[in-house]
DNA sequence: GCGCTAGTTCTACATCTCGTAGAACTGCTG
DNA sequence: CAGCAGTTCTACGAGATGTAGAACTAGCGC
C-alpha cells in the first residue's frame, strides 16, 4: 500500500526537493527535463499522479489558487523514518533487527547515531 | 521492486519461522492452519508463489530433494535490515532522517540502540 | 450576463504484479 | 512401461500505475 510507481517517486522527489509548492505544469515542465528519458508528459498524465498521490496522503493540494498547487504532505526525512519504522514495526524481534542494522552502518554513521541519541 | 503481496509474505513469515526448509506441501498445510481465512489452497498456488518468490531472491530451492525444499533467502531481521538500508540508501540527507527516525523510537528502544552502539 | 479558455475531473486503456489454479510435462517406482 | 507424485507452463481476474483524450467548470474580458 505504500510503494509508490516510477513516475509517482519521480514527482514526490521534486515535491520534496522543492521548498514552496508547485504547479502541475511546473511538475510537467520539470520532468521533462529532469528525467533520464526526457519526454513531455501530458499535463493530465501529471494531474492524475498527483490526485492519486493525494489520495495517499503524499501531497497536500491548494485548491484556493488557480492552477492548483501541491505540496509533499510530510519533509522527505520524516518519511523516510516512517518507512523505516514501518519496516521495523513488521518485525517480531525488533531487537534482532536493531541489530543488523546498526551492525551495517558505517563508523561515522554509528557516530551520528550516538550524538542523536545522547542529544535525545 | 521489493515487497512483497499478502500471500508471498505469509509463505515468506512461515520460511523465516522455520529453522529448517519446508516442501510446497508443508508450507501448503501450515497455511491452512496459520492463516486467518483458513481456506486450503491448491498446492500449485503454493508452488508458483514459491518460484516467483525464487526468481526475487527471497527464497532458495533444494532441487535434489525430490520435493524440491525451500528455505529462506537471508534471516528474516537481515531483511529487515536491508531494507531499512534500502530505504535510508535512497535519502540524500541521511542524518536527517536519521534523527527522525531516532526521534520516533520508545525509550526502551532507543536503550536497546544505545547498547548496541557501545557493544559495536 | 455570457462566451472562451485555462485548468480540472472523468473515463479509459495498456501493462505489470499478484493470487489463484488447471493443463501439460517429467522422472520414479513397481 | 504405466501410473502417479511432483514440477513447470499457461492463463485469467483484480488491482496498481503510466498514459492521456473527453468532458466539464470557473473566472476573465467584453
Amino acid at each position: 500500500m505504500n510503494s509508490l510507481g516510477e513516475l509517482e517517486r519521480s514527482v514526490m522527489d521534486l515535491l520534496w526537493a522543492s521548498a514552496e509548492s508547485l504547479s502541475a505544469y511546473d511538475l510537467q515542465a520539470a520532468l521533462a527535463s529532469s528525467e533520464t528519458s526526457g519526454r513531455e508528459l501530458a499535463a493530465t498524465t501529471v494531474l492524475t499522479v498527483l490526485s492519486r498521490l493525494e489520495k495517499k496522503n503524499y501531497v497536500v493540494r491548494e485548491r484556493d489558487v488557480r492552477p492548483h498547487r501541491y505540496r509533499a504532505a510530510s519533509v522527505r526525512a520524516e518519511h523516510m523514518a516512517d518507512l523505516m519504522h514501518e519496516v521495523l514495526g513488521g518485525a517480531s524481534d525488533r531487537t534482532a533487527v536493531l541489530e543488523r542494522f546498526v551492525g551495517q552502518v558505517s563508523n561515522e554513521e554509528a557516530e551520528t547515531l550516538r550524538r542523536i541519541l545522547n542529544g535525545r
